[in-house]
DNA sequence: ACTGGCTGCCC
DNA sequence: ATTCTGC
DNA sequence: GCAGAATGGGCAGCCAGT
């Protein structure tokens, strides 16, 4: 029977879903897209063709690319004089910006300089998953190739054994069951019971166990291979072993690279001694007196460092790139905040005393940012790009590359490995800051046709300038993350103190105080008041930088003014957005209660839409900010119209007298309001899911066009009539806003809101809350710590929902099938893992989600092992995947099941969960999944089911809400 | 003109 | 967004 | 308790290739 069904039902499946899937036109390309069993013939095209395919284009085109790099070596000249010229341009920029009186105008001003288009193209603050896992995909496929030619032909039992492997799964399980109930209880609090022999099973493998046990190179990881590999080889199959002797290949490649990882920093740093060595003559000709550091020594991690003499650049040279790359290398070798915070102080001090103009780009470049985030000037560089930039600059394969950032995890590391070593003609000019953030400017301000392969030469023309260690931290500045264990937040405070430990001399303009605390170091009580200094200074800078989110104008003002002064000059103002206020998540309302004690507070609905910052300024215009303080202005053309109809305001001239014209009590004539924009259905009075919010225009929307309408759910006044409110108390701001903001249901409201702190009160709040749509509850105090102001705590206020309470909220069983190899601190790891639930009508496993979050580093460690175990080398017939979702770097037995949080379920493009059974061609996904535990309870085939998925999909509220809705007003059904 | 892939930005 | 972790 | 760094789904915008 089992071969049999299953097949017949494999049938079936199709045969219902194909038909349905033709009248929609939707689905045409997920028919052939979806793996699917009784289609495996197609599927085995799709595994081993395309592959193929797409390897040998890629050849080919980075052969050719290659042939195209001589040429763009000798355009990288060209390059360079107009970067020179640009350069120039911007430091004259920088000079005669007069900061004061205007920021947007200094803004405006060095947008136009170095382009002059003003759509966005966004920022890159992330590396971009897409990229990687196709990245990662190429890599897998092309290593497997070989192997799938044998293994084609077992590939049509394997129906068939997975009813064998279904019934055996218990006896076949037992060892990896205990296995698994040893690793939970390693990473759990709560201790399941365990049997004696488990007990000791327990304390055995300890991490710290199998340290001892390695030898002192090489990391616990080498045991962790070893082990299993031995162990399933004893028991597995001949097909398996193939499998297995692979996995042992690649594992033993981690491995060296691992080594090769730890060694690698010293290796750089002796190659970059012997190379340096050469120019470091030139520079000592250079050289101030006194200094006689040459660059590859530069240290800001010295002790007693003193800003001139340790640097190793002449005053009023551009600080070289060397010299930042040099810092950031110092950061790398330490986690102590301390320690990184000196570090970069002390790199700043050398600025500020040598080449103050360049502590803008400087700032940029450790804050990884090309323009204020209002702007919209983003690199549009992600790491797809960046390997092919890299590949054609070093004449590696992408494939070599992809292979290496595996091993590696960080791209500046592969970059570093693999630079040019090709030694040009004449030796390239030195790069300096201000150069390297000029192109990267360039990088963003480039757009239209061929933009791809501008930018690409670009990064190229850099990359050739670089010697290893600048490489690194180039290509990280280029893939958005530097991974220096300093922040924004922390940049500043290094400002900060930078700015006030070496100051100009009161005397005389050219005198410098180095170090305006080198007496009170030694004296402990001194030391205090040092800090407090500090803390002062590192204050101002703060409350002066998140009122005006922009580095020239905070810079300059400094400069100019000195830091005491800043507030003077770095105000709040209508139309540059202030850093909004944000909150903690918290797990339930005893812990509300805890933490804001004997201290009146609000609740208020925490709704589900988009943040958003209404300025209203002077003239009557209106912009509007997002939460990450981008400019969103452009989306909200209707609420634009909407609130000047409302509040009067006219843009132009006029407004004088219109303003005269109409007599209202509270008049505004300029505000800064938070809020949070909502779809909203207005006919039917109901808040409608992100989802439907989300499928807006962003650019350029015309308020004719908008299909989604939108209410303002304003819950915050910033500002008002030429005065700022961030030093009143939420409770005066809030009654402000009601005060001045008109009620307009289903257009501007105010979030729901209710003042008490009795308990009970709360979570009927918190479940009202819930019922109308909403995600939650947010949590502020009304009168105690409860200013605007971010500097002092960015995460001033609580977040409270439903998923956060323990025990309540939507949970999984999920079953891992596949994992994607981590990067940065998860190296060498998984970083994140494929999970299905499973479908007993078809009997298959169809995707719901990736996870990557919600894992303790114990939890990654013993699941690389035990997954390690049951890796197989390409997906089961009877995996549901489709080819649009990025191909786990390894794919899984189905064995092991999870269980997951999440927040709610949303119908999905690329997963497979319940294909057919909520929407016709759509599968259904998860929002926000967290990993809880590992269930070694249950069997793959206990997972929640498709149909179990279909039910809390359809439990959710939102669709709850809609359905009543429909009920009641016997309306048609409204889907999205 | 259409599509797929990449990127950035919302959450 | 959520979560974990070192300081 | 903070800041930083891992990671999620899913949308529109943009570009390259067909």
């Amino acid at each position: 029977m089992s071969k049999n069904q299953s097949i017949k039902s494999f049938f079936t499946s199709k045969t219902n879903t194909a038909p349905k899937k033709e009248d929609e036109s939707v689905t045409k390309k997920e028919d052939i897209k979806t793996t699917s069993p009784e289609r495996k013939p197609i599927k085995e095209d799709l595994v081993s063709k395309t592959p193929k395919a797409e390897n040998n284009k890629r050849q080919r085109k980075s052969s050719s690319e290659l042939k195209n790099l001589s040429a763009s070596a000798k355009k990288s000249k060209k390059n360079e004089s107009d970067s020179e010229i640009l350069i120039e341009e911007e430091k004259e920029n920088i000079k005669s910006k007069k900061l004061l009186d205007s920021s947007s105008d200094s803004i405006k001003n060095e947008k136009s300089e170095s382009s002059d288009f003003d759509s966005p193209i966004k920022g890159n603050k992330s590396l971009n998953k897409s990229a990687d896992s196709k990245r990662r995909k190429l890599v897998i496929e092309s290593s497997s190739e070989e192997e799938k030619a044998k293994k084609s032909d077992s590939e049509d039992e394997k129906p068939k054994k997975k009813k064998e492997t279904k019934k055996t799964k218990p006896a076949k399980k037992s060892p990896p069951l205990k296995n698994s109930k040893v690793l939970k209880s390693e990473s759990e609090d709560e201790i399941m019971q365990l049997s004696e022999e488990e007990e000791e099973k327990k304390v055995s493998p300890k991490p710290k166990l199998i340290e001892k046990t390695t030898t002192k190179k090489s990391p616990k990881k080498k045991d962790f291979f070893k082990k299993p590999e031995k162990k399933v080889k004893e028991e597995k199959t001949e097909e398996i072993q193939v499998v297995e002797e692979k996995k042992a290949e690649e594992t033993k490649v981690i491995e060296v690279d691992k080594e090769v990882k730890k060694e690698i920093k010293e290796e750089t740093k002796e190659t970059e001694k012997k190379t340096e060595a050469k120019t470091s003559l030139f520079f000592n000709l250079k050289k101030a007196s006194g200094a006689s550091v040459s660059s590859s020594d530069y240290n800001p991690a010295k002790e007693n460092y003193h800003p001139i003499k340790d640097a190793f650049w002449a005053k009023n040279d551009q600080v070289p790139y060397k010299a930042l790359a040099q810092t950031l290398f110092c950061m790398e070798k330490t986690t102590k905040r301390l320690e990184l915070l000196s570090i970069v102080t002390n790199y700043f001090r050398s600025v500020l005393a040598l080449s103050p103009k360049d502590l803008i780009p400087s700032i940029y470049m450790l804050t990884n940012k090309v323009a204020p985030d209002y702007e919209g000037l983003e690199l549009g560089i992600g790491d797809t790009v960046l390997f092919k930039s890299l590949a054609e600059a070093t004449g590696s394969t992408l494939q070599k590359l992809k292979l290496e950032f595996q091993s590696k995890g960080d791209i500046g590391l592969v970059a570093e490995a693999n630079r040019c070593n090709q030694k040009l003609l004449f030796t390239p000019k030195k790069l300096t800051v201000n150069a390297v953030f000029s192109k990267l400017r360039d990088i963003a301000s480039i757009s239209g046709n061929s933009s791809q392969s501008k930018k690409s030469d670009l990064i190229k023309s850099l990359l050739v300038s670089c010697d290893a260690i600048e490489a690194r931290y180039l290509m990280r500045s280029l893939a958005g993350k530097l991974r220096n264990g300093l922040g924004e937040q922390s940049i500043l405070v290094s400002l900060a103190h930078a700015c006030t430990i070496t100051v100009q001399s009161p005397k005389s303009d050219e005198d410098l105080i180095i170090d305006r605390f080198e007496k009170m170091r030694s004296n402990d009580q001194k030391i205090d008041e040092m800090k407090k200094i500090l803390e002062k200074s590192n204050q101002i800078l703060k409350k002066a930088y998140y009122q005006c989110p922009n580095y020239s104008v905070v810079i300059n003002a400094i400069l100019e003014h000195g830091l005491d002064n800043l507030d003077q000059y770095c105000k709040l103002t209508p139309g540059v957005p202030l850093k909004p206020m944000l909150a903690y998540p918290t797990k339930g309302i005893h812990e509300v209660l805890k933490r804001f004690e004997n201290v009146e507070f609000s609740c208020e609905y925490k709704y589900d839409g988009e943040r958003a910052q209404i300025h209203i300024l002077e003239d009557g215009s209106i912009n509007i900010y997002s939460r990450n303080s981008e400019n969103n202005t452009g989306k909200y053309p209707d609420i634009i119209e909407f609130l000047q109809e409302l509040l009067h305001l006219k843009k132009g001239k006029n407004n004088e007298s219109e303003k005269e014209d109409v007599e209202i009590e509270n008049r505004v004539t300029s505000a800064i309001l938070d809020a949070e924009v909502v779809a909203y259905d207005i006919e039917k009075k109901m808040i409608q899911p992100f989802q439907v919010l989300s499928t807006r225009k962003r650019k350029d929307a015309a308020s004719e066009e908008i299909k989604v309408k939108v209410c303002i759910f304003g819950f915050d006044l910033i500002y008002l009539n030429k005065e700022s409110l961030i030093d009143l108390p939420f409770r005066k701001r809030r009654d402000l806003m009601y005060k001045y903001f008109p009620l307009v249901e289903g257009k501007m409201m105010f979030a729901v809101k209710m003042d008490s702190n009795d308990v009970e009160a709360i979570q009927e709040f918190l479940d009202n809350s819930i019922r109308d749509g909403c995600e939650g509850l947010m949590i502020k105090t009304l009168d105690d710590e409860a200013h605007y102001e971010i500097s002092k705590r960015s995460h001033n206020w609580l977040k409270l929902k439903k998923d956060y309470l323990e025990g309540v909220g939507d949970t999984l069983d999920l079953v891992v099938i596949g994992g994607y190899l981590g990067t940065g601190k998860r190296t060498g790891l998984y970083g994140g893992y494929l999970l299905a639930c499973y479908d007993p009508e078809n009997e298959e496993y169809q995707t719901i989600c990736k996870l990557g979050t919600g894992l303790k580093d114990n939890d990654l460690q013993v699941q690389f092992e035990s997954l390690n175990k049951i890796k197989i080398d390409r997906p089961k017939s009877y995996y549901r995947i489709n080819d649009t979702l990025e191909q786990p770097d390894h794919w899984f037995e189905p064995e092991q099941v999870w269980e997951i949080k999440c927040a709610d379920f949303s119908l999905s493009p690329v997963h497979t969960a319940a294909l057919g059974l909520a929407d016709r061609g759509k599968g259904i996904s998860l929002r926000f999944p967290r990993f809880l535990r590992l269930r070694d309870d249950k069997k793959p085939e206990d997972a929640t089911s498709a149909e179990q998925v279909t039910e809390m999909y359809k439990n959710q509220q939102q669709m709850l809400n809609l359905n009543e809705k429909d009920k009641k007003e016997e309306e048609d059904e409204e889907d999205y």
